[in-house]
DNA sequence: TGGATCGATACCCGGGAGGTATCGATGCCC
DNA sequence: GGGCATCGATACCTCCCGGGTATCGATCCA
């Protein structure tokens, strides 16, 4: 099976729609509809069932979008790691570090603080992503190493260290009479009155249903906190970088925050392996 | 990247010689030459050191040989599940379940059982295996889950549930003055007069040094115990399945040994979720 | 029933993958 | 040190296959 293949089929399975997909893949609709016949053809499967008027994947056609999907990244990552190593070698970067924004910003620069002072320590370029990315950039090769959450991260088919565990504050304008409480409990959080929790996005990036209003990133859930419009649960290593205009009361009983340091398995980078020492020896 | 320049490369880093390379992969040993040129010509990167007489990886040529055969794994995998994904769905076999001879039989015939009784439950095939091949055999889909025991099993990359820990017997002759008591200490087992450990092999093939005799499966070894040549410290549930002619005393200070059931992440077939499902609930 | 939509088919063209022959460099051996 | 063997690179040819355009055939809708 040829990546070409693959990837004209990924993109099949996920318009539903030769011509479509033919488009996204800038090329005419029948060299596309023929390579499609002729890896089913050589795989001797059906992957699409289709009339001229639907398109649908049979079982073993999703079986190969997850798969293929999977495969696809694996070879981007060979690609993407390959062009590094010849980069490490003329004296470039080192590392890339992805980790989502706004999360677990002390322990970040103290782990960076501890691997730069390391004796034949590499450059560790910061990448900041949002919801959901880090694993996909792990996988694909755009980054070396990450700090996760699990479980709202997955973990699936990647290497990890614990580093900590913290527990969570809940944000609220500076003004709000809980402010003056040392401590809370979920109890007193979940709805507050005019203080809904925000909606994050998921994977697709559609939103779940509820009354909160919808947040991409902190520094918009921020502002809606300190317009009191929102109210948020978050790690208390948030309370570092907290504007000034809101204030952070520990909750008790929320579910302690665990971050990890996660990378893809099999590497055998001088520099990764150290980085993940300094984090370890945290 | 395609596949075959893939192929292409990991062959020659392999051989470190392209007429052996191109004689391996079935094709002359001119365009081979050239699709590594075009490769790391696309790729921007010296990938391979060469005079006329020899053939050196480089750095990033190393960093390929790993990613590429993970990239190739991943491709093969998707291939075989696929076709699987079919077979399936015409009501064939369901699973293929890998682990090394010999080892956990207790306890992979209690899964087998408890897996066979649930509703809907499709047919499992064991595939028997040597020494750290399972890793290899999940990751391109030759099998869909396994039964490991880390730290000797490397389980990077791999999502696993942990399913028992057991203490360990030394495994002697039927007459062996040891075997009339209860219990002995690593430090009476290890240097027994005239019963050496036998070394097993490398991944590569190779014994290491050592006075043991070698050995490749459980039957070697038992045999070599039985002719008083051998001794070795195995997992209790080897007592089930043992020789007449062999003994076992538990040895309290061995290490406990670890069963995982492992299988590949980011899979979606619910016969392996069943599985899994049954396996925790031993 | 006619038109619009959409995948499949027919046919053509050009690039590239693979082959053979040969070159050029390097190490070895007498 | 010269002749030779080894081995990767180059030159050149062929043919297959990937991609394009035109068109067909089926299906849904008005």
């Amino acid at each position: 099976m040829e990546t070409r293949e693959l990837r004209y089929f990924v993109a099949v399975a996920e318009e539903l729609h030769f011509g479509r997909a033919a488009q996204r893949l800038g090329i005419a609709q029948p060299p596309l509809s023929r390579a499609i016949a002729q890896l089913e053809r050589r795989l001797g499967v059906a992957l699409l069932e289709r009339t001229s008027r639907i398109v649908a994947l049979t079982e073993a056609g999703s079986v190969l979008l997850v798969e293929g999907r999977a495969a696809l990244d694996a070879v981007d990552a060979a690609d993407r790691r390959t062009r590094r190593a010849a980069l490490a070698a003329t004296g470039h970067p080192g590392l890339v570090l992805v980790t989502k924004a706004g999360a677990s910003g002390e322990l970040l620069s103290k782990l960076l603080d501890a691997y730069a002072a390391e004796p034949g320590a590499a450059t560790v370029d910061v990448l900041l992503c949002g919801i959901g990315e880090q694993e996909r950039l792990l996988r694909d090769g755009r980054a070396d190493v990450a700090l996760l959450h699990p479980p709202f991260d997955t973990t699936a088919g990647i290497d990890t260290e614990e580093l900590s565990t913290e527990g969570q504050l809940v944000v609220l304008p500076a003004g709000h009479p809980h402010t003056r409480r040392a401590h809370l409990r979920m109890a007193d959080v979940t709805a507050l009155p005019g203080l809904p929790m925000p909606r994050w996005p998921r994977l697709d990036g559609t939103y779940p249903d509820g009354p909160g209003p919808q947040v991409r990133d902190s520094a918009q859930l921020y502002q809606l906190i300190a317009l009191g419009r929102a109210s948020a649960v978050l790690p208390a290593s948030c309370r570092a970088n907290l504007r000034r205009d809101l204030a952070a009361v520990p909750v008790l009983d929320a579910p302690r925050v665990t971050t990890v340091i996660a990378w893809p398995p099999h590497s055998r980078s001088r520099a990764l392996a150290g980085l993940v020492r300094a984090a370890t020896r945290l």
